[in-house]
DNA sequence: GTAACTGCAAACGCTTTGCACTCCC
DNA sequence: GGGAGTGCAAAGCGTTTGCAGTTAC
């Protein structure tokens, strides 16, 4: 979704467009790990020193409302926020905590045999595989 | 897993066998809908007056190291309990916030394939459909 | 007997809330 | 110009931590 797209869903449901929102949103769709709000905050306001956190928190909210973003809740504190609202398995480092979307054709088609099993409509779904990334293959948990 | 399996498993790995750590175990199998540790709480302190809501935080992190149960983190504050271990579906109710394990022959089919295909060694996974039970069907959200 | 465990309360840390000031539209 | 949005700080709340008293073994 470009920006002016952005602007468009914005205004059609009644919500200003302000740099900030326009910030985190595009900072979010850049990056491909699943970034905490705090983890937003301190990249943003490097280039918006004013930026609050409270104002990511309340934009992430925002963004979730209007089906832009999925929250990811762990048990390891931070809420994790995933841009891509597509089927996909996440992919969560149990070392260092990096997650990435995997995608496969199969999935879709897969996941539909799992649908009609359970027959029942879903309103969404989570799938998450928790495994060791390249970079901490035989790293020891800190 | 009977109570003799559990204690031999506690002291197997150095831990002392306690009323308390019996009673969590058992009321989280007896249960089906993955209670958080409040309701835990709640519920055994009836039976055990004295239980403490910090000895069952405890005893919860215990049982996820003896792999007995799965954390499961939520956007909705609470971290929920799971003591199933084996690959199936949580079906989160949207509304309720109950959850159900839904399991099926086939799942342990698809799921593999679906590993081939990722080409990686899993340490676990997790995998949620979001949903509107029957009970809550048709309700307005709170 | 003693090391581990419990119960209690205080501390912690992420997230939400309240409110005066600001800025889209 | 006016109401929505921002920034700041305080409050909220689930969870963790510290420690004295208790219990399993």
């Amino acid at each position: 979704m470009d920006d002016q797209e952005l602007f468009a869903l914005f205004r059609r449901n009644g919500y200003k467009v302000t740099t900030q929102r326009l910030a985190i949103y595009n900072f979010l769709i850049s990056r491909e790990d699943h970034p905490s709000a705090d983890q937003i905050y301190q990249v943003l306001k490097n280039d918006y020193p004013t930026i609050s956190l409270g104002t990511v928190y309340k934009t992430l909210d925002l963004l979730e409302e209007l089906s832009l973003v999925q929250k990811l809740g762990f048990t390891e504190d931070r809420v994790r926020y995933d841009p891509d609202m597509k089927l996909h398995i996440n992919m969560v480092c149990i070392k260092c905590g990096k997650i990435y979307d995997y995608k496969t054709e199969n999935l879709k088609e897969l996941w539909n045999v799992i649908i009609s099993d359970i027959g029942i409509k879903p309103k969404g779904q989570r799938i998450d595989i928790y495994y060791e990334c390249d970079d901490c293959k035989g790293k020891k948990i800190k």
